[in-house]
DNA sequence: AGAATACTTAGGTCAATACCTAAGTATTTA
DNA sequence: TAAATACTTAGGTATTGACCTAAGTATTCT
């Protein structure tokens, strides 16, 4: 059982679902949860006050952008967390913030440039 | 100028509407570009093809989520990324990541264990 | 001053979201 | 097989989001 080392390949327009499905603190919490441990989705329902249908949309938006898989044996069906998804938007975020962090030290640089030319 | 080290403080709730407008295309969009260099309103607006008023309001919710700052001198107002905002959501993804490798490092653990115990 | 520039505000449409209640269907359990 | 369990589907409401066009306001150029 390989820790899933390679990212899938992410499809195009699949981290707008991604970014959007996290922006739901319910939808957030769950991913919590279920990197912690699975859960079927009435231990999942039981903790949030909304109707089971409401909590069940939730569950298939996480589902429907990879963040999660879920399999039903009889009458329980199981979710449990997709990690290689979470990884597509951390490097995301991670390459812009590099990008900015590479754009501050140039213009540290170039400052300093300045600073020395003003000295002569 | 201090490259700042620490983030802000994300305010509660703020995490949503970070990764809410990232989950707009357009938006990720004017955050890759001002992750480059900051650009005036209309700079950016000639870019996308929708109408300035609509680029407005996308502008609008980076700003109002913190993930750019804009100042107006005379008639031009210039945008420019403000990276911590990043990297509230990039934390956020990463201890879920954690969390979760975690997980699958003491379930190895526990399938080796069954294993040995199977081979006595 | 008058025209051009660079946003800004107002207001309107249409689709998607986040909930809900009520009524299924499929699987155990008694 | 009847009842309980664990989802699932259907259908409805209210809000929010992403666009648009048209009509401002504030600055700068001529």
């Amino acid at each position: 059982m390989m820790p899933q080392t390679a990212s899938a390949p992410p499809p195009p327009g699949a981290i707008d679902g991604i970014f959007r499905a996290l922006s739901d603190p319910t939808r957030r919490d769950v991913v919590e949860r279920l990197s912690l441990k699975p859960a079927s989705v009435s231990e999942l329902a039981a903790s949030y006050k909304m109707a089971m249908p409401s909590l069940l949309e939730h569950l298939k938006v996480l589902e429907g952008c990879g963040l999660v898989h879920s399999e039903k044996k009889g009458r329980v069906r199981t979710y449990q967390l997709a990690a290689d998804r979470l990884k597509v938007a951390e490097d995301w975020l991670g390459a812009q913030r590099r990008l900015w962090e590479r754009r501050l030290d140039q213009m540290d640089a170039y400052l300093l440039k300045l600073k020395k030319e003003g000295l002569k």
